[in-house]
DNA sequence: TTATTAACTTACTTTTGGTAAGTCAAAGAT
DNA sequence: ATCTTTGACTTACCAAAAGTAAGTTAATAA
């Protein structure tokens, strides 16, 4: 008996499952692209960009993503306070990769929303 | 005043903002990984692969992703009910956008799970 | 003395996802 | 003839994640 059947189980182990439930969240992957777009930003500056995330989400969004290594957190002890975020190495080097689904995305919107209103049901 | 600000702003026309908020859930991307890994399975088969999905999620997960024109259904008029799935073509040109992810996240698989433990606070 | 400012927290509410049991219809077992 | 099993789901209820709004901090400006 095979287990092939087993490939996605286990998330501790499997560095798929791994990834899609770090990026499968609402905001990790557009904090990304903005700092990728604007290189350096403040809280609040990411905050006006993407104006429909919460204070809260963003503040543990950026805290996970430099948990993770991907983004940089530069404080300036200046009050008030300034506080800087850029893309680490590693978070650049995942941009190229998002990016080509962000192509994929762009191709295909206008198909996918006319599947989604002829589906209705 | 230029709004380069806004780029990301407003999800109802921004392809990034909705293909984002698409895969922005929990199960979708795996749910395509999965079928394009066996090409055809059966609802049960799904979810004894990701074992930790709930029927519930599997269900609305599979009707969501049917509805985007990614995955086909096919019903057997049979009793117990047979159902397969498959990634449609457009689901299928997805495929290789998410493996480039796949391959950035086993690379860095063990280099962000040592920045969380690092981490810690 | 009070208002302002930036980067957050905190308390509370809503939305999203999880759990377990139920439905449907026929074939096979008792 | 009634009971059980089977597969692909629903449904009702509960827990976890995300949203909302107000509060915190410390210095400078009014």
């Amino acid at each position: 008996m095979e287990n092939s059947e087993k490939k996605f189980a286990d998330s501790e182990n499997c560095p798929v499952r791994n990834v899609l439930d770090r990026f499968g969240d609402k905001w990790s992957t557009l904090v990304l692209l903005v700092l990728d777009d604007t290189k350096v930003l403040r809280f609040n500056e990411i905050h006006k960009m993407i104006d429909t995330i919460s204070q809260k989400m963003l503040a543990v969004t950026l805290k996970s993503l430099e948990a993770d290594g991907l983004v940089l957190r530069t404080q300036y002890p200046e009050i008030p306070p300034r506080v800087e975020y850029t893309l680490s190495e590693r978070g650049a080097s995942l941009i190229p990769h998002i990016k080509s689904l962000v192509q994929w995305a762009n191709a295909n919107f206008e198909a996918i929303t006319q599947s989604r209103a002829a589906y209705k049901k």
